[in-house]
DNA sequence: GTGAAAGCGCTAACAA
DNA sequence: TTGTTAGCGCTTTCAC
């Protein structure tokens, strides 16, 4: 009976089983209308018989819609990226539709690579966190297109979803103003990504708001790693002029090296130095005290990420931006200067 | 000129444009032999000048093949399981593969729904760590198939690849006795799970090798988090009757909430209390003190697997197991009990 | 309500 | 060396 040794049956095959058309067989089988009732019985008897899937490949090439959206990310190791993917796998697979994902480890070579790829999958859609500053044929063709990330600004024309640094630091400075910590120091990133000043901008921003000159506030560069914190960190110690220290780190792999670096100069954290990171990685968790930081919306941006891309088909939102909101979450890394002080003037017999 | 609207030119336009048949056309695209130089350069002309990129869904129909893998983890955002996949992936990408990768979450009905989603897309090959203990048509149709990670062996029909817990386990036991701790207390996984068993064997083997009676080794039980390992401690902490604890723990995470349970009892690793953990996460390395463990090839089980999904064309290994050796990473967990104990001989005036 | 036939973009067998 | 032709599995007119 089963005369297709090994082969995966078609349309064909079960239309024969059924004995109907095989355009009728397709239709109940793609759910079309105007069907009878034996003739969809029979057809979906056949199918289960001959244990029937639809080759989305040549429903793709007939529709010329693939549905499979791309995901290009600088590395899928990394937990924060892995967060995102999360977000983009779990939404994309609500509406049914498969990721490519690719990680370009950084390098614009790689990506380039893997963007042309995905124009050979034939990709619905893509979802970008761009090494490169341009992006070839997808730009060409139209191929749907969404920036994440802070790098994501370099392609203006290009709508994007990120995570809105501004209001987060702004978070992390109201945070550390309302623990008593002023005129936090501030480790950042290199001079070249456009990351720095977005975060410099919105920590002035706050500055200026509370009436406090920017200017006093100590700034180290750092390249985004532990190695790069820590430097940062012994450096801000050596300027230090004595008195509790407050570092405001722009991502969490820096604030955990600046929190060695605290700890090997036998300093402690939270009781000398105060640090608030900036990301939410896992690692903040178990470090020890665990690392107060401000969170990014990984999960969601990408799961908004691929809704934008889905709803694109009706409306093309061009050059769109949406930033979603960052959370604080507290762990211990950051001293109560407030309640100290609190006590200190009550020792010493003020009042207000 | 650009007749073609804003449509991707297929080969046919190229075609056309060079003045030459579609075969031809796509001979040259395809790197055919047998073509005439003069042909060659009107046809790449042509196609760079229209911005022609094949389309493999058109490909993968008429060859059968779609040039995909589909790759099933239970969590893409956990760090371990991101590392697989970044060794699947950059294997694929040098292989020229794309991958298809799914998040089950855990959820034996979701991998059910990812598993006929591959299908349906087609992809030449499959790795997946297994939730449920079946792969539904998977296996009906002979889709060449890896599993990864412990549960693995529950299909003891297909191939796996995975890290050798054995060699792994006898690894930390012969680290942990080279610093002096002969019975480590053990935190291991519930009793339902394969690893458990697996764990304690390979222990066993270790203490009857050096005539160590393996039921004075104190066990505990655990769920694989941190809470759950924090909770052991606890248990263990109890039990003890005073002098240096060591604590080997099946993975990382029970590592980490352990070494947190052994801060909150007012103790300290590694001085009143060694841990070594089982896994290699990120986390371990920010933790304080950083955690020795043994690393999993994470990174390598995702790039041995698709290689052997590559290499399956040619040769169909059935029922292959590969493990994959473990390594030790050291960082300051354990104390070194035999220093000490030479120190307090020495002291105390004995000789060898 | 159902069947016949065209065609998505490509490759491969056959002819020229 | 090049062109013609027949499909891969599916959807979708267009007749009946």
């Amino acid at each position: 009976m089963e005369s297709l040794n090994g082969r995966r049956p078609t349309v064909i095959d079960v239309a024969k089983r059924a004995g109907v058309s095989k355009s009728t067989a397709a239709r109940v089988l793609s759910d079309a209308p105007n069907i009878s009732a034996s003739a969809r019985e029979q057809v979906l008897l056949a199918a289960k018989a001959l244990g029937y899937t639809r080759n989305e490949l040549a429903v793709s090439m007939r529709s010329g819609r693939s549905g499979m959206l791309g995901l290009v990310l600088p590395d899928i190791a990394n937990p924060f990226w892995g967060e995102v993917a999360r977000g983009a796998q779990d939404r994309a697979a609500d509406a049914g539709v498969s990721i490519l994902i690719f990680s370009s480890n950084w390098s614009a070579e790689k990506e380039r690579m893997h963007l042309s790829t995905m124009m050979q999958a034939r990709v619905d859609g893509a979802i970008i966190n761009p090494v490169a500053d341009e992006l070839g044929d997808l730009e060409r063709f139209g191929l749907p297109c969404i920036m994440i990330g802070s790098s994501a600004e370099r392609f203006p024309d290009s709508a994007s979803i990120g995570s809105d640094i501004a209001q987060g630091v702004a978070l992390g400075m109201d945070y550390l103003r309302s623990q008593g910590h002023l005129r936090p120091a501030l480790i950042v990133g290199q001079r070249t990504r456009l990351a720095r000043a977005r975060f410099l901008r919105a920590v002035h921003e706050h500055c200026i708001k509370h009436d406090i000159d920017p200017v006093t506030l100590p700034v180290e560069d750092a390249d985004y790693t532990t190695e790069g914190g820590a430097l940062a960190m012994r450096r801000l110690l050596e300027r230090h002029e004595g008195g509790h220290l407050c570092v405001f780190a722009a991502n969490d792999l820096m604030a955990l090296g600046a929190m060695g670096a605290v700890r090997e100069t036998g300093l402690h954290c939270p009781q000398d130095v105060s640090i608030l990171g900036f990301d939410g990685i896992q690692a903040g968790a178990f470090a020890w005290p665990g690392l107060t930081t401000i969170e990014k919306p990984a999960r969601q941006i990408g799961a908004e990420a691929v809704a934008q891309l889905l709803k694109r088909d009706v409306e093309a939102a061009q050059g769109s931006r949406i930033y979603l909101p960052c959370t604080l979450t507290e762990r211990g890394s950051i001293a109560d200067l407030r309640r100290k002080l609190m006590r200190d003037s009550v020792a010493s017999g003020e009042r207000r």
